[in-house]
DNA sequence: CAAGGTATTTTGATAGCTCAAAATGAGTTT
DNA sequence: AAACTCATTTTGAGCTATCAAAATACCTTG
């Protein structure tokens, strides 16, 4: 069994996988994940290796292998049922469920999984709108737009909102604008960094790109 | 934060207190349910004296301080409800949850815990019928019989089944002796180490004195 | 091309938990 | 009392995961 240190690196080498340049994730980039040092994951990552889990690129950075791939897709599996059961079943505020789902997606079985995965009706995504990676490994790759990079106008549905940290996920629901809603882009300011968006019952609502960045959306009503 | 290794030395001490002469818990007893060697009790339990959870007298045994007591009956308290909401809400078949309980009860926080209480009703006991401690840290101590202590004739109610094992909670599943039958033992021979028993609607079951008396019993329509 | 800057790797240590095996203590047994 | 037995403790070592800080490699800039 991969110790759950094990799990977190490949878990967060996935995530840093997504989007990065050649599938190569630079070795700083997962010290930053992991909030540990860099050579601290110089040595963690040559274990790994040696493990078979992840191919090591000496001063370039690292990759996972097919085996570490299917280990990180089910830890990450864990982690996103774990945040749907927390919200779903227990009720409790998904600005909280990250935390939570972090300690417990190393000390759920592949059984227990399967069970939990069966009460909630087998979801295709957590509360964040963050895809659930299936039983076979399969990852839905969607791609999305944001608020940052949508045209004005059009009615739009929240589907995901990429970000866990507490604050930002209590302004979005604050906001209304947790997966589910629909806005429209008002105005778009690039110079000032800004978007505004509207909800069809509210008052307009001003998000820097950064933040705006973090909301992905598709068109409403398709 | 208690490291599972620590939550793990004072559940145990705690189960192994229960029934031990002046509450002092022997090295060796100590190490036995652990499963690890009794030198590696005696470096830890130092090291647990020294945070003030538990109380060396060296040479004699240890015992938990009101402190490790508290962190302890935490501990079981998140074993004995994850193992209810393993079989109440899971479906889960009783003799397996005993083992993922081990894992997920230092995964689960106070604020999950609270939560999953609440949606079992805050029961008093778990599927095996032990009692699960309150929040507040309260342990029903309640004195039970057992099916190797009865007089025979009277009818009695199983109220608990105080063993772990998968291979004896089976057996006592097939042989309809769970938590909540009704049974009376029609003979006891306490020369060959034998009880038998009779559901009111069954054939006559044997069972070994030590088998009876892991099955805990009281009067029926009391 | 030499000099700098930055990411990465190496080195030396430490904390937590464990084992094997030798040493010790304490209570019998003879 | 001396010898024996058994639990407990001590000693020396190893493994995993971590850090701080020095060394190294690579890329860019002057």
């Amino acid at each position: 069994m991969a110790s759950s240190t094990v799990e977190n690196y490949l878990k967060h080498l996935l995530l840093a996988e997504e989007g990065a340049a050649g599938g190569l994730v630079p070795m700083g980039a997962l010290a930053g994940a992991l909030a540990v040092v860099p050579g601290t994951v110089t040595t963690m990552v040559k274990a790994l290796a040696d493990d078979g889990l992840v191919e090591h690129r000496p001063r370039h950075g690292v990759r996972l292998t097919a085996e570490g791939r299917r280990v990180a897709l089910n830890v990450l599996r864990k982690h996103r049922l774990v945040e749907t059961f927390l919200v779903k079943v227990l009720k409790m505020d998904w600005a909280e469920v990250h935390v939570e789902a972090e300690q417990l997606e190393h000390a759920l079985s592949d059984n227990v999984l399967d069970r939990l995965d069966a009460l909630l009706g087998r979801p295709e995504t957590d509360p964040h709108g963050d895809p659930i990676p299936s039983a076979q490994g399969r990852l839905s790759a969607e791609v999305h737009a944001t608020l940052a990079s949508c045209a004005t106008g059009r009615p739009l549905r929240v589907v995901r909102v990429t970000e866990q940290s507490k604050e930002f996920l209590h302004f979005v629901d604050a906001s209304g604008l947790a997966p589910g809603a629909t806005v429209r882009v008002t105005e778009r300011n690039l110079a000032a960094g800004l978007v505004t968006v509207k909800k069809s019952a509210g008052r307009p609502l001003a998000l820097s790109l950064t933040a705006a960045g973090k909301i992905l959306v598709a068109p409403a009503r398709g």
